[in-house]
DNA sequence: AAAGCGGGGTG
DNA sequence: CACCCAGCTTT
């Protein structure tokens, strides 16, 4: 991959960083006594979750887990537990899943490379990418929801950029990139900070912007999304997800573990909430006890040998 | 390529 | 109430 060296390139590129500099959020994952271990917990935080509802639970888990072999060692119930309502939960059994591999195949340190850190699990294109940029200020091409939206109209030209991402829309990212490490970590920063606090999705603030008159959607007049028709909003009431929700927030405040007959209680199908018990089981995020079939609980949060758990 | 997977703040 | 958020995994 090339860098794109032209001047339109270059004004983007420098434009964005010098507002970075100035504009930048004071957030922890960005301190200098920030580990890589705590850039990687906060990207996993951060996969499809706002960054205020992540501060907090990022600060007391790395208090509590401050390393790899830390957080490899805890109860898995007490992990979920630390995960709170941050959502997808299956997020934090594959960082724990996570750190017992680093421990096992690392020596207990985040590996730079980008072929270990995409074989660890949870962790895809994008959170490799921003691993090396944030946690090693390694050259990455590090591409999430808000640099996608930033070259969608600054570089393209339109509202928003398609439901799924394209191999053009990739190489367009990657040829933008600069061609040192220091500088690379820099423009990813930027470029996701851009999106995030003046390029939004909703109401973008264009008088605040810094590429504003380099901007093609701008230039073209703001057309609207090209393409709205093929968007679907994902349904939320009723569905599977709120279920399984429901009940992981219940056996999250349980001590222990929960009968059957009270967890049938988060929703009026009882054969709904049956499944989704099931397919909990099946990810790891609940067990039953041994020759316990009608009780639940979070996995390996078993602290006594079978009473009733109470509050 | 598309579906499944949480939860809450906001216009 | 629809939309969006520093995505990943599986089909």
């Amino acid at each position: 991959m090339t860098t794109t060296t032209d001047s339109r390139a270059d004004a983007l590129r420098e434009a964005v960083v010098a507002w970075f500099d100035d504009a930048a959020r004071d957030l922890p994952w960005r301190h200098p006594d920030r580990t890589p271990w705590g850039v990687l917990v906060s990207e996993t935080m951060l996969q499809q979750t706002p960054v205020v509802r992540v501060e907090p639970v990022w600060r007391t888990w790395l208090e509590r887990w401050p390393t790899p072999a830390d957080l490899a060692a805890a109860p898995t119930a007490d992990v979920l537990r630390a995960w709170g309502r941050l959502g997808y939960p299956r997020r934090a059994l594959r960082l724990q899943e996570c750190a017992r591999v680093i421990v096992r195949e690392h020596g207990g340190e985040v590996p730079d490379d980008e072929a270990a850190l995409r074989a660890l699990p949870g962790v895809g294109e994008y959170t490799a990418a921003a691993v090396r940029a944030f946690a090693f200020g390694r050259r990455a091409v590090v591409v999430d929801t808000n640099v996608r939206r930033v070259l969608a109209r600054a570089v393209a030209g339109e509202a928003l950029p398609r439901p799924t991402p394209t191999a053009a829309e990739r190489a367009l990212a990657a040829g933008l990139v600069p061609s040192s490490d220091g500088d690379a970590a820099r423009w990813a920063a930027a470029s996701m900070e851009l999106g995030a606090l003046v390029c939004t999705a909703r109401a973008p603030d264009c008088a605040a912007c810094p590429v504003r008159d380099l901007c093609a959607w701008r230039a073209a007049g703001h057309p609207p999304d090209a393409h709205a028709a093929r968007r679907r909003t994902q349904p939320w009431h009723g569905t599977d997800r709120q279920v399984r929700g429901r009940v992981m927030a219940l056996l999250r405040d349980a001590s222990g573990p929960v009968e059957r007959e009270r967890l049938l209680l988060v929703a009026d199908d009882a054969a709904q909430v049956g499944r989704c018990l099931a397919s909990l089981v099946e990810d790891g995020l609940a067990e039953t006890p041994p020759d316990e079939p009608d009780l639940f609980a979070l996995p390996g949060g078993d602290t006594s040998g079978g009473g009733a758990g109470t509050d």
